[in-house]
DNA sequence: AATGAATGAGTTTTCATTCAT
DNA sequence: GATGAATGAAAACTCATTCAT
């Protein structure tokens, strides 16, 4: 019998691999090549185990939205009030896990396949969905209706706030881009 | 006998094609005989007038910071308050003859591309610099000291609603993005 | 523990995957890892077991002309005149047992791959020469010095035949080139 | 204005290159590299002027057959009875300018490339018709309604010598050919 | 000025084959 | 005996770029 379960161990270092290769190269014009050879394995392998290229940039963008996911939700778990769901759902956006400056890169590289990839579009659109409800449903019970309005303009600002930390030449900071956001919100929520 | 003065006339339609085949595709992976072709001419052409695809997409990215500036210029010059400067500078953002799908898609995918190339991140500098400066300046009266965090502020909130709007599946809506942005701004102007 | 004699078993469950592989696709360009699974197995076993894919197709192609061989020989064995020799070894050619889609398609393959192999050429020349051989011998009797071209001849009508059907969009029929053949042969027979 | 017009003149070369790497080679087994250096140019015009390797196949493939009706509809114009109409048909199967080993070899190849792909299997079945529909329509004044059985007959033994001659290893003597099938004809139409 | 011809480097992808367990 | 892991060579295909005319 061979090694058996590799499988997933793979799977996750060609993931790993990707993202830190999109970060490095800032763009997904990278090769299946270099992936492979950064997880230490051939580029033979990387097609077995994910079938093609754009399979393992879906995949490694799945796994970039699961862990900014998990981060809002473990924090939305021990949260008591709206104002600290809101702050979760903002501290799990910047935590310094995800905010990265590869997977920032990432993310920002992801968010603009989704211009020319129908998968790319399709999750991009799960993850806007899922900020928005979140932030609106914890909004609610603080501006009632507006809610909705408060909610997108929020999603906008922490989406800007991505892009611009990931395109300045300062090293990003998380903290800085969460006290901007619950500044704002907590402006607007006395107004 | 060779037509004279085409050289201008090649080079604009070249960069409106660029940015054309970009909306379109939503990405830079184009070809420069898409881009010809588009634009009427062979690729060899292209070529000879911009010296390659590089020269290519950064013109048109020179192309797009420009007539986005000229649009902000513009309103500015007829500004007669701090408010109006503000709000001129907003209604430039989301101008309608720059808030197309082909040039925000062209914008987006721009953004990324200053992740990767040098040249693009030059460019790219200058725009944010600019667009912080403008904002800084019209603030300063209004606000002091703040009129830096809320320059900051205000600018990752219009990119965050040019992202959005980019990957919304809608059609771009200028008009609801200024309203976003100056009633953002005066709420935190009148706190 | 190790199963025993479980050589001659994976062989044959090899060599049948190998043939309806084959006569599925319609090519030899089939993989190693379809015949294998075809068969039940791993890839790495039929390597165990044949060496290679080479090594794999030359068997499949014994295995086919041996079938071949053995159904014109059983009816050799109870032919009692020149005629019935004939009509043994036409009717062997087309016995069901052989003229199914997937044995034909692998047969025209095999022909062609003798063109390109020299294993195949060697294989495929001792299938002509003993077709050729047989009808020669049954038509001696019969037609004196003429066996020789009428034996070709004829020879190379069943090969013929076997392109003409494995090609025709309607199933395979043996009795009707069996008829064919013999309806041929009995007019060049009384001529 | 660049050298113009040089698209058939490649497309021709590129056609004959196909059909003497696969007569040379015995298979459908050769490179796209392979054809475009024997031709005389890179493999990227290669695929510039026809799209892809299987587009060279079928390019080829629609020539060799192409060359083979022409050859037989000169014979066909000249001839003024029933029994000429056979013979050009006949003789131009096995004409000397197409029943050299690199056609012959090409044309059992592509005979077993219709069992796996489609536009080979439409360009056969064009082939076949073709091939039935004249030797029925010469042997009709002759043998009347015998006509489409003997046509059928000798259309499987034209391609049966084919075959045998392709896989015979002495060089291809289209004249035995023709007088084979000639005199089986004979035969079958004095009984 | 302008073109279409032509190249060749670079990338994805497939797959026979090997091997440790 | 048997497996799944892993490799790497080979091939198709794309496309920016160059060039003769």
């Amino acid at each position: 019998m061979p090694k058996l379960g590799m499988e997933p161990i793979r799977r996750a270092a060609l993931i790993d691999a990707t993202i830190a290769e999109i970060g490095a190269a800032g763009t997904l014009d990278i090769t299946v090549g270099q992936i492979a050879r950064r997880a230490g394995v051939s580029s033979g392998l990387a097609h077995h185990y994910f079938g093609g290229k754009d399979d393992m940039l879906m995949a490694a963008m799945r796994h970039v939205m699961r862990e900014y996911a998990r981060e809002v939700r473990l924090g939305l778990a021990v949260a008591q009030t709206p104002r600290a769901r809101l702050e979760a759902i903002v501290r799990g956006s910047f935590a310094a896990s995800n905010f990265t400056p590869d997977t920032i890169g990432s993310w920002l590289n992801f968010y603009v396949l989704a211009l020319s990839s129908g998968p790319a579009r399709r999750l991009h659109r799960i993850y806007a969905k899922r900020l928005r409800s979140n932030l609106c449903h914890a909004l609610r019970p603080l501006v009632g209706t507006r809610a909705d309005n408060l909610g997108a303009q929020t999603a906008a600002l922490i989406d800007g706030l991505y892009l611009h930390q990931g395109l300045s030449p300062t090293v990003p900071d998380g903290d800085t881009a969460i006290r901007q956001v619950m500044s704002h919100l907590d402006r607007e929520l006395k107004g």
